[in-house]
DNA sequence: ATAATTATTGACAGTATGGTCAAATTTCAG
DNA sequence: CTGAAATTTGACCATACTGTCAATAATTAT
């Protein structure tokens, strides 16, 4: 994810051909962080080049230098933004512990919401116009990722393990209940008494969610016991 | 609500001089529509005047006409959206039944998400970009209205009715996890296999949310009995 | 009827924004 | 050192959008 430097075709090395590799690559993350900064704030039409310019400290030509123009930049953002927040769904496998996969998966989108809220609500953005350039994604990689954890749920209900929910309307809700606290920050700050996301408890959040999901939806927990087992 | 004819201060009655009120009720509702949905779709720097107009059928300098600029008629927008919003909160009541209240809280949630995607929407986008219009207002009059549940949740626990939970973070789930089902409309669809927000199972969604969570925070569930007692 | 008030609408001015260009400037290969 | 490729940047153009205006029409009070 550092290092890219592909096909050197003969030798020698280095650089393509006029400039050091190193600091394009660091420019361009410039660019890309701080346009995710601004969508954020502004959405897709109320982001200027100019104030992503700006925030990226850089002549506005410049930027369209290195992204053709403004929806190139965009997809690239949300680009990023797609691949972090996959990640979590992995947790889940039909031979694992619910009680631990759901706390350890409410916790990582909590973590998220912390530490990347400025993509969620870049990704809450596209969703809330239609998702028109990651709505395809939607229909295709994320439901074949998705769909492993629909066979996880029917694993668990079929072993009598949790109550036989449906695994969908829980996992809408969980990611609802977890993105919240970066996408509606002003509303959750103003209940919680906090500044902004960052002087929110995100450790009780997560405990009391996570506490309340597993014991909601009937998990037997031979937790403790079989953890035990495992690492001792 | 559709009666509005105050202060006939004189005597004959009817419009003020020059034009059936009636009909202007009816344009400016009209254009409030057109506005929720062009502002629900594209965000405030995204909508154009010309869209509301056009949506509304009407020429653009008539929505001038009505609205001074883009600013006031949203500002009306969001004006409706926060009165429909607010309204679930009074489900709550220190003498209420937990589970009764619960349940009716996320329904009445869930059904205004089917009702007012629209109005949602607009509510989410604000949120997102800080809240710069209704900000005050979460810190005055909706943190005012809300303390109502704390003091409901503090009673309920208190009486053993329930776990002892931080109402607010559940407060916080709660509202995103009905919210979602407009707000994220084209990710619901994907995960539900369903055309758009019409074709949603909210029956189902309120149903298993509600059964998690009184469940999910152990409440003591004497409900059967004293309904039936109460309504005969 | 007549004047006053309210509403409608085509045309337009002012501004903001996205994206381009061409002239520098820097970097590197040979 | 020299030329080619890459990069930087101020100036600029075309477009889109907001809000206004003035001319016109509809409506009502007197």
């Amino acid at each position: 994810m550092t290092e890219r430097t592909s096909k050197k075709s003969s030798a020698a090395a280095s650089a393509p051909a006029g400039r050091r590799d190193e600091s394009r690559q660091a420019i361009v993350e410039r660019i890309v962080r701080a346009a995710a900064k601004v969508f954020a704030h502004a959405g897709f039409d109320g982001a200027t080049m100019t104030d992503i310019a700006q925030e990226a400290d850089l002549p506005k030509p410049n930027v369209n230098y290195y992204f053709r123009d403004k929806l190139v930049l965009y997809r690239r953002v949300l680009h990023d933004v797609q691949a972090i927040w996959a990640e979590p769904l992995d947790l889940f496998h039909p031979d694992a512990d619910p009680a631990e996969t759901i706390e350890a998966y409410i916790r990582a989108k909590l973590d998220l919401s912390r530490r990347f809220a400025i993509e969620s609500r870049v990704f809450a953005n596209e969703m809330l116009h239609g998702a028109p350039l990651i709505g395809h994604y939607l229909r295709t990689d994320y439901n074949r990722r998705i769909s492993r954890v629909w066979e996880t749920f029917e694993s668990w209900a079929s072993k009598g393990l949790i109550d036989p929910v449906d695994p969908k309307h829980l996992m809408i809700q969980l990611w609802a209940a977890t993105q919240t606290y970066a996408d509606h920050e002003p509303q959750v700050s103003a209940l919680l008494g906090a500044k902004d996301v960052a002087d929110v408890e995100f450790e009780a959040a997560a405990a009391q969610l996570a506490a309340m999901v597993v014991k909601g939806i009937g998990v037997t927990r031979p937790r403790a016991q079989r953890r035990a087992k495992l690492l001792g």
